[in-house]
DNA sequence: TAAAACCAGTTGCATTTAGCAAGCAGTTGA
DNA sequence: TCAACTGCTTGCTAAATGCAACTGGTTTTA
């Protein structure tokens, strides 16, 4: 329990509590991948976390208000992790990181396409993007009308992924 | 040298590269505060650097092309460290750390009048302030008749600085 | 009903990074 | 001539990271 402050700083403080090479990938998993458990999060891992890493982060974010956990009922040894307002509120913060990572640095197409969509989305995109966030995570009322952009970034990223799957076997 | 990357999405190059405790606080001091030289960056510093960690992140984000440095004509010793176009774009991200800093992190009103300005003012403050970084790092031709924001963020922050210290010694 | 697979982590150990305090050789201004 | 200043470096300890194997329990499958 660190409760000792670096500066009060807005940007130091968020250092203090996402400032290290794991912590917003977690997060990044649990809001994108809609990963809920910690076997999705260690397996699925694009980067290849190391279960004691993912425990560590799990149970820091968790102390720290970023995350929630849950037993699940369908399991008794299943845990469910969700998102919380303060880690919900984060949706620009990617938003912006990943533009700017796009921008300068060697992205590869199948794991940028959603970057791009909340991009060219801008604030309202965002703004959609956390209501739904909201109901998926702190069990809010769902508006039945609204498309669902979690939907439409994973439809346009399983595009990606089948358009260039499709290419590769054709190159064979 | 680290040339292989963990993953291809942009939030994870992102983070590669500004992952850490450091490497950001060291921009934010040459971005708002305007430190150029290592022993400014060195004492100044809010969050207490350590010299050898200010070496090591100075030297990895020139590697990075984060920062140019260069020899200060003035004095043989000296060197002038400057924003490349790549840590000017990171205007957007320190704005949306910012404003979720002051949302939920305990600050203090010294260190936040500056992010509240930029949350209030909104992207087209932020793209005034990176043209006026590209003319002080980038020796881009400035427009003398914009009013500098750099100049409104150091005196709203100054402002506080003097209206809580006259506030401190009154109450003495 | 017994084996296999799955569940959220732990544990032990080696490597890497962070952090502190002191020091360094050269430069400058008084 | 000397004190203050320049950008670092060095030696050391503490903390974080990373890998591989393992744990005690639960659920699914043959």
């Amino acid at each position: 329990m660190e409760e000792v402050h670096r500066s009060g700083c807005p940007i130091n403080l968020t250092l203090e509590v996402l400032g290290d090479r794991w912590s917003l990938i977690v997060i990044r998993d649990i809001m994108f991948g809609n990963r809920r458990h910690f076997r999705e999060l260690l397996q699925n891992s694009e980067e290849g976390i190391a279960s004691n890493i993912l425990a560590d982060r799990l149970k820091r974010l968790v102390e720290r208000g970023m995350l929630t956990r849950e037993d699940d009922p369908s399991h008794k040894q299943k845990a469910i992790y969700s998102l919380t307002e303060m880690s919900i509120r984060l949706v620009p913060i990617f938003a912006e990181m990943g533009a700017w990572g796009r921008r300068f640095l060697p992205v590869s197409e199948e794991l940028s396409i959603r970057a791009q969509l909340l991009e060219e989305g801008g604030r309202p995109l965002w703004e959609d993007f956390m209501q739904e966030l909201r109901v998926l995570h702190l069990h809010a009322p769902r508006d039945p009308d609204k498309p669902s952009v979690f939907d439409r970034l994973r439809a346009a990223y399983l595009e990606v992924v089948a358009r260039n799957r499709a290419a590769a076997e054709a190159a064979e």
